[in-house]
DNA sequence: TCCTTTCCGTTGTAAATACAACCGAACTGT
DNA sequence: ACAGTTCGGTTGTATTTACAACGGAAAGGA
């Protein structure tokens, strides 16, 4: 656990606090480290969550299976990301989605009712936690929003469009990396992949874009 | 302002708090009234929102209209219900939506600064606030990931089917009613109108459900 | 190197959707 | 009672998408 205490310190969790303040906070918050393998399921469907979670290792995707096998990807955790954020209400219900292991992973359990229960003089760091959390919960939130507007367009093209002109406003550049692949680009969105792939070559004969792999330009 | 005060005691921000309490929290949470005419918008796409606001009386709509009068409407505000939290974070950006007020309505504006920060013994019940906006968010994040679990349906078919059944968990009855009319309902699922009607009926014709006007049996 | 697998572009067809237009019923205000 | 408006169902057509299938390029392993 003690080696990805500097992983931590890094993330929006634990922002503004200090190595050696997580290492002691880290029991006051019921932390647990668990591993996984590529393919595993860190957390399915249906199952109920106590737990704040945080990346420390790996790529994961939140997704989702429909009873006829169709895929739906939600959104992709990298490194330091927190997750689970939206379970923590006392009456919320089962996952609703599942989450995957892209690469050998190791992830952080927080208790929900510890971290949000700001304890006495042990730990002086606990408030500034929990308002790190709200604050990530409210991005959280936000992007949510963000991806809706893409889902609430009609055509692939647009979709593609806000996607990836929002990507770009992301990472302020007209060059952006995607972590999908074009069968992952179009689970995201939610349309078909050969169409996707379609409409994407089009885009670019007419000009609007090119890519090569998951790189692409936006002219 | 005060006339206000048992409303506020049933939202989910206030629970917990008496009345004598909320309104003695009041000016701590720089809190301000504000009434809007039928049509009026409440926030509007690309302003900055410092406020964390509750519906104190009307009905509203979350929306957005695109360049070409596409309109998609991403929620339905009612009496109690907390708005505008997904940009409590300092360094969220402008607004994503229109907020449109459906009737006549007032709205409770809560400076967001004084909100998080947990002032001094003026007010006791300031930090169960705090946990509240907390679980709320939490919610509104959950739900947000449920609409995006009926965005993700390819046919309008199933995006009727997803949306309607969760109504139904949610309302613990197979007779719900929505509080959407059919265009309303079309911008929601973001369908056409009157390929859904179409649709509609087509599911009447084969016995999934029945409806009139807004309210919806499923069998 | 060879074999296997993954990735991605392409194509054709069937299915679903968007769009526009129309109509009747219900509701509104005068 | 009347005109004007909203609402919801229906229909036809053009457009778009889903689905299945194929093939070549690239990547990975033995």
């Amino acid at each position: 656990m003690k080696e990805f205490i500097p992983v931590l310190k890094r993330t929006k969790l634990f922002a503004g606090v200090g190595e050696d303040d997580i290492t002691a906070m880290l029991s006051c918050l019921g932390a647990r480290l668990r591993t996984f393998k590529k393919g595993d399921y860190v957390l399915r469907q249906g199952e109920h969550l106590g737990d704040i979670l945080v990346l420390a290792e790996g790529k994961l995707h939140i997704q989702r299976d429909d009873y006829w096998g169709n895929r739906s990807i939600l959104g992709h955790i990298g490194i330091g990301e927190i997750f689970g954020e939206a379970y923590v209400a006392p009456e919320s219900g089962t996952l609703l989605n599942d989450v995957v292991a892209l690469e050998d992973s190791a992830v952080f359990f927080f208790d929900v009712k510890r971290v949000i229960t700001t304890c006495s003089s042990a730990c002086r760091f606990h408030t500034m936690v929990v308002q790190n959390l709200f604050f990530a919960i409210s991005e959280k939130n936000r992007s949510l929003i963000q991806k809706l507007d893409y889902m609430s367009r009609r055509t692939t093209r647009e979709k593609l469009l806000s996607y990836l002109s929002e990507e770009a406003k992301k990472q302020n550049s007209p060059y952006i990396t995607i972590p999908y692949n074009r069968q992952q680009l179009a689970d995201y969105l939610s349309v078909d992949r050969s169409a996707m792939s379609n409409e994407l070559c089009k885009m670019r004969d007419e000009g609007l874009l090119e890519f090569e792999k998951n790189r692409f330009k936006l002219l």
